[in-house]
DNA sequence: CATGAATGAGCCTTCATTCAT
DNA sequence: TATGAATGAAGGCTCATTCAT
């Protein structure tokens, strides 16, 4: 589908990814223009839709791409022998955190791309977004020693609340960022909060 | 403001009413087509801006009817009496699910309206969002009964992970529904889960 | 034709009359919006239409209520029993800027009015045109004692010299006071230029 | 800033500017439709707007094409090295005539352009006419022999009234030539009466 | 492989004018 | 006489996409 993309140089590739992924970050998926792509890629109008088609394709093929980079990033850095779940989760949001840092574009297009529902990628996006979850929970908790739980309640149930926890905490802070332009994530801050809830939750669902 | 449009006939403010949020809700603020509505409302292009003046005002008059419409339904059902925080939100989470059943597109529009950030409607939409926040925080834990929980843990950040907990659960399930068309919640098992919540939070949260 | 609205009771027609001679001069023809006019008046949209049947008719009515309401004054004020060129010409270009500070609307509303060839209107209004100029250059020059001019050249012709040298003057200073946003024009200045013009034309046009 | 426009073959350029400067002189800047401008030149809508970005840029460049054009033409011909002052004029009424008959469409859109104060191009427009107006005195003037005139009076006054004299000349003609549909202007009739009015001058303000 | 001119449907909004009340 | 809701054409402009070169 994208072999002819794939096999330009990688210098141009990067070009063109670049811009695309900052449009599509800034603007969302319909206020994204092509024209500003090319323009900041410097190719033509027509070298884009020769590679990708249409604007759809493109998009799901970044999506594909940043997750693709993502992922790697993360289960090359994740320790999936870490049996305790407090401390796999910890690794998690520490990890997390490092590639908001490091590709900060990337994240926001992926962040942005999980809450598109444009009518025109809905279908096809929303199956990818199933897969996703569906492939995560199960690596996450693989491995995870769950003897350590309290026996009266369903773990599944506890590991739930704990990730839902973590997603809205990280939420939260993500929409406060967008609410003040300019406003930096004060990582140093969210990290002491995250260790709050791990002590909460050591406390109330360990045995 | 509005006056205009409050004094029609409340057949044809239904009428628009529902064409346009329908179209917001489908397709987000700014895809959303002010011909489409038009169309579906029956009128001519004239008259919505004849109403609303444009746009932004009818996207933020129809968010403050959906609002109050919605809020006033749930402060009539919620009981403020009732001082266990479970029961609290075991009502809330009951009454919600009503409304979707009786208001399907409005709570869709008010749900797809939080997720809004187009910058068009930024300013005034986030200012809108603050304020809902802060009121409705203070009201649902008005005259909550804090003395059933642990003493040793931030009864703040449970209470925050419990609300997270039933927020992440009801978009799980929006967002299932959303994804197989004509698939309808089955609230009798979203209901059964709810209750498999509350029963591991009172075992783990209370004293 | 307007009989219907010259019936009015006299300070409605005057509200309706100044908030469209406002609207026309501030926007010229096309620009100017039917809608500000009622609002400005005070009245509803169809009465307007029901007094002056569309805008063109309105402009037109405008046209002939000012151009008579001015020269009217201006015929009362002028003394055409002033036999010498440069005296008369002297009192119009006085009368004119005394009018100009007594009705600064309608005086800008009939300048505006020369310069509009809107297509709309431009059949109807260059008729008008053509007829006041005719009858301008009539009586103005009646009366006027001719025998003080040269007898080497063509006494039309320095009439017309020096009129059109007033207009282009006037002209120019009307220009400097649009150019320059808040600018009042100075008259005393402009009594003084027009003076040395009197002098000058003296000199070379009478024997 | 336009070079797009400016590498199209000239065939093309010349349909998109002659259909451009035709709606701008007969409807003005505001009225003036886009629309009508792509019909008449057989080209897209979309087409205009990648060339010119948008209307105010397209009159601007108008104007410059226009003015350029002329110019150039008008200052090829004049001879700036004849000294009086009354032969230098008569070449300019002639070759202005000459350009008339050549380029009555842009010769139009000028006239109508310097009469033009749409809020819209004011600001821009407004600093091109007092460029324009400067260089032109300038040049038009220089070298002109000024120990022919009268003593008695200032000079500069009487240089006025001539250009004023020949300018409300040519606009009483294209003034009639507008009024009459299919009406020619008769420049035998226009020279001969030109004529009349150098007799004039050279009499009244020569020594 | 690469260009960018060309398309035309679609966008939101304004407007003079009509007409039922 | 008086209202203002209702109309719908027209306005400038943007955009993803195509195609001849």
């Amino acid at each position: 589908m994208f072999s002819k993309f794939l096999s330009l140089d990688s210098e141009k590739q990067d070009r063109i990814i670049n811009a695309a992924i900052k449009e599509f970050a800034q603007k969302g998926y319909d206020n994204a223009s092509t024209n500003e792509m090319v323009k900041e890629a410097g190719i033509s109008k027509g070298l884009l839709f020769h590679y990708f088609k249409n604007k759809k394709q493109l998009f799901l093929f970044l999506f594909d791409y940043c997750y693709s980079l993502v992922a790697d990033e993360f289960y090359k850095k994740v320790d999936l022998t870490e049996p305790d779940f407090f401390k796999r989760i910890r690794q998690s949001v520490h990890i997390k955190m490092d590639l908001q840092t490091k590709y900060p574009d990337i994240l926001t297009f992926i962040q942005e791309a999980f809450m598109q529902d444009s009518p025109e990628i809905k279908d096809e996006f929303d199956k990818k977004k199933l897969e996703l979850n569906a492939i995560n929970i199960g690596i996450i908790y693989d491995g995870i020693d769950l003897s350590k739980f309290r026996d009266d309640v369903d773990v599944q149930k506890i590991l739930k609340v704990i990730s839902w926890t973590f997603e809205k905490m990280s939420d939260e802070e993500l929409h406060k960022a967008k609410m003040v332009p300019g406003h930096k994530i004060d990582y140093e801050k969210v990290f002491l909060e995250a260790e709050e809830y791990f002590e909460l939750f050591i406390k109330c669902f360990y045995k």
